[in-house]
DNA sequence: CTTGACTCTGAAGTTACTACAGAGTGCTCA
DNA sequence: TGAGCACTCTGTAGTAACTTCAGAGTCAAG
């Protein structure tokens, strides 16, 4: 007889809060379990592994709909690795990218803050002076 | 008499969707303009000015939030560049973090993508494999 | 007048959650 | 048994910074 888990304990163990798991359940990343006679859900071995799976995932920054992605290859018998190295190779790309620009960002706000190096008033302030003069890029480098 | 833009063109000067100026005088970032006979928004040299502003804090990745400080202290002639400063710092030190863990994440999915280097059905692939064995960290490294 | 581009407002959607409200369940202890 | 507390449930709304959609009005040119 298989052990089954409330959903706190679920929650403890794999370190997610308890919204998350539902969450997750609504979003279809995490099956239905079964539930319990009062209707409280009872989480499997395989959920438990199925979460930590989507977490680790998330702790790379992979957003759901790629973690579904990789789900749906990993139950497939179908699928090879090669789509998987795939999915992978587009995701570091995309960061790849995301941390050039964070890098870009991070210099361009030094360079500003060494604009001000006293104490004057805020309406002679070098550094909203320079968010003035300078064209605007296009925003969202973080994301 | 000071010329006046319709949104559309304050759009295309300052290279931002319409949606984008409605939103940020709805956020009381931009103050509201006044008004042709036809109810269209008349927008002053200021008001272009002010935009420009935003928009290059947004590309600094600033929050809507710092940037409405930034606004007020730079009308307030009672602050100073001190102000300023310890804003752009906190800022600098948070974008600081952020670019360490991107890289970190960067670094973290190329060590999975080197496990798999040969064309194998996903039931036996290495990254997936990595990705249920690993303990996950807390999600949320990007934002 | 018609047409097409532009403008308006309000509401809803995006992503990945998170919090809240009100009601039900389960377990322990007196 | 009943109380009390921790937990669970569902549905809804909120977060940040937008973006899209629907339906209606304006304006200028042909």
């Amino acid at each position: 007889m298989a052990r089954s888990y409330r959903i706190g304990e679920l929650a403890r163990q794999v370190d997610v809060p308890v919204a998350t798991i539902r969450y997750y359940e609504r979003e279809q990343l995490l099956p239905k379990p079964n539930r319990s006679a009062g209707n409280f859900r009872l989480y499997s071995e395989a959920h438990r592994d199925r979460l930590v799976f989507i977490r680790q995932c998330r702790s790379l920054d992979m957003t759901l709909e790629e973690i579904s992605s990789l789900l749906k290859l990993k139950e497939d018998p179908q699928s090879s690795c090669e789509q998987v190295n795939s999915l992978i190779d587009d995701h570091i790309a995309d960061v790849t990218r995301r941390v050039a620009q964070m890098q870009r960002l991070k210099q361009d706000l030094e360079s500003l803050r060494r604009r001000c190096d006293s104490t004057r008033s805020a309406g002679e302030c070098a550094i909203l002076a320079g968010l003035l003069a300078a064209r605007p890029e296009r925003p969202h480098p973080g994301d």
